[in-house]
DNA sequence: TCGATATCTTGTCAATGGAAAGATATGGTG
DNA sequence: CACCATATCTTTCCATTGACAAGATATCGA
């Protein structure tokens, strides 16, 4: 746990936490294994042992999203049973943890057939499409509409979420993107 | 125009061409510009004199996008007058030219003030509320409840675009994605 | 014709990702 | 405790890349 040991002790943690808050600062394209390594006062081949190579850093980021987003739409799936605060909290994760989110869904720049990934990113999968299903009849869930109704308001949030990110929208600055995204979000059928 | 030539001719638009090639396959990370020169016929230093450095040639790619993407929105907006179909239209335009799409919204990959740049955005930003402006009171698009649905259109219309091109849809293959879109973008209230 | 300029090349450098080989610590087994 | 297999980390090395500087060649205007 101290410095200065040849074992770090966590490092793998650390570079993780590393790279989540350099990519926070300047985007995953700038991104250097070195430079984690020199946050984390380790040579700049000690990543490599962990990972594998780059890609592979990624990969345990970008799973590590998963897991989290998943759990944080189980939890208000099962704390609110509204289908508008799924989308809300699906924006709320992607604002607050923008290094993973944006890594997730860049499977260029990680091993997207990883095992532990793709597992991690069926179980987002379905706590979203949870929450869908849990609409009543007659709001346009029922059956082969499911699939469609989760589309649009996975294509709503995401969109949200992503524009708000890339800084595409001029009230960013202004209001928390989650009260923003609910707003939205309203003006889907079926929502509530 | 003729090969071997130390004047390439058109070296600008060879660059952009094999960019736009180059991304489509491998994604905005992986691109070099060295490899741009090669695909090119010039040598490695060639691409500096026409865009600077790498984020110059990725703002002009930026900013072609934006500008294709004002006159696709512009021309549909003409033609169908369907605010629906505009959404429809920006799908299309974001899977038929992906690279170009793929860089527009990642800021941290060029330069986000250049004048030309913010220019394009602002134009293709217009042609998307210009068409939201057209829908007829009563449908939730009076006053300023204009810049909310049309938040509502751009967040679903860019977020089917994004998961289809990350392909997160497990229906990518099977039906073109502006059809698709089309089904989606329906769920939104005031739509037609 | 001739000089100014645009276009492209060659040469060079620091930084990066990755591989190879070695050093050091940790943990299990007797 | 002794000992070794293994995990962890370091050092060294190489090819590639983006960027810069200086020079070569072509185009264009006066």
């Amino acid at each position: 746990m101290a410095k200065e040991r040849y074992h770090h002790g966590d490092l793998r943690r650390a570079l993780l936490d590393a790279a989540a808050e350099a990519i926070a600062e300047s985007g995953p394209a700038a991104l250097s294994l070195r430079d984690l390594a020199r946050r984390a006062g380790v040579s700049h081949a000690a990543p490599t042992h962990h990972f594998g190579d780059k890609p592979g850093l990624l990969t345990a980021l970008a799973t590590e999203g998963f897991t989290q987003l998943a759990a944080a739409l189980t939890e208000t799936r099962a704390t609110t049973g509204s289908f508008l605060e799924l989308g809300v909290a699906y924006v709320r994760y992607a604002t607050t943890h923008r290094a993973h989110f944006e890594v997730m869904w860049r499977p260029d720049l990680y091993h997207a057939d990883d095992p532990a990934l793709t597992a991690a990113r069926e179980r987002a999968g379905e706590a979203l499409y949870a929450g869908v299903a849990d609409l009543p009849d007659g709001q346009g869930a029922a059956g082969a509409d499911v699939r469609e109704a989760g589309l649009a308001a996975w294509s709503l949030a995401h969109g949200f979420a992503t524009l708000w990110l890339s800084g595409s929208l001029p009230q960013s600055s202004e209001e928390p993107p989650d009260e923003a995204a609910r707003a939205v979000l309203r003006r889907l059928n079926h929502g509530g």
